[in-house]
DNA sequence: CAGGATCCGGTCCGATACTG
DNA sequence: CAGTATCGGACCGGATCCTG
């Protein structure tokens, strides 16, 4: 029939399966929204820092903590996560205001659910980079 | 789903530590590029349409499977995946010029790596949404 | 202190035209 | 068939100024 690749047939399809099930509504509608909304550069930053401390941060601790980042998309960013459920927003109407941050379970929950990932990819981190360099030395001839 | 409210500090220092050692450098380094890259909304995609087929797809096959994209957004993210070592190249010298894809066993394992995550998603895509609508219809006041 | 409003440069993306 | 090249528009993010 047709040739198959390096992994047998059937670990293909039973990935297919899991993924069918699980990814393939998600990628196609409103989950992948949230994939790509987390994966950017700051949520997940934000999220980071957030865990990093029991308890809440306010407004200039997550801007300091969050190095590189604008104050504009600082906010930006929060919004977006809060309008998730990932982080709660606590406004004290005193003067000067003050804004505490704070990861919801929601959200934390989604940290454990990344850790492993993200360790995989560090784990993998030197096969990628040696396939960066084979690619591109293969192309600057 | 845990209705926990605000975790033990326990757990929190427990998550912190596991997140510092993985997380932490692919978040401030190079994972997070690749983080990133890969949580785009076609890699991922595409990666998902290769994995559905034991057999290596040609561009046009891809094209048509991954609905939406643009042909010009379909190579970039070829050769991303490509370069990342996730996906093979494989160019047959004939005319018309044949040019086949597939999943590397990098590109295999990425996919089950992310797959749990992308089963929570959609698993709690119901308290995201309300979480949302709570959000939105809270500030429409 | 937190964050809204504005301007503006860089980037991304789609459509089109063209090549091996 | 599988790209590359180019152009114009949309969007994103940074810097600055201003408000409660």
């Amino acid at each position: 029939m047709e040739a198959k690749t390096t992994d047998e047939p059937e670990e293909i399809a039973d990935l297919c399966e899991d993924l069918c099930e699980g990814l393939a509504e998600a990628q196609e509608n409103l989950g992948c929204e949230l994939m790509e909304r987390i994966a950017g550069k700051w949520p997940l930053w934000v999220l980071y820092v957030l865990a990093q401390n029991d308890e809440p941060l306010r407004f200039s601790r997550v801007h300091e903590r969050v190095e590189g980042i604008s104050q504009k998309v600082l906010t930006q960013t929060l919004r977006q996560l809060e309008r998730d459920g990932l982080i709660s927003r606590t406004l004290y109407p005193q003067v000067p205001p003050r804004v505490d941050y704070a990861l919801t379970p929601l959200g934390h929950e989604l940290l454990v659910q990344i850790m492993p990932l993200g360790r995989w990819i560090t784990d993998h981190m030197g096969a990628f980079e040696a396939a960066r360099h084979d690619f591109d030395s293969g192309k600057a001839k």
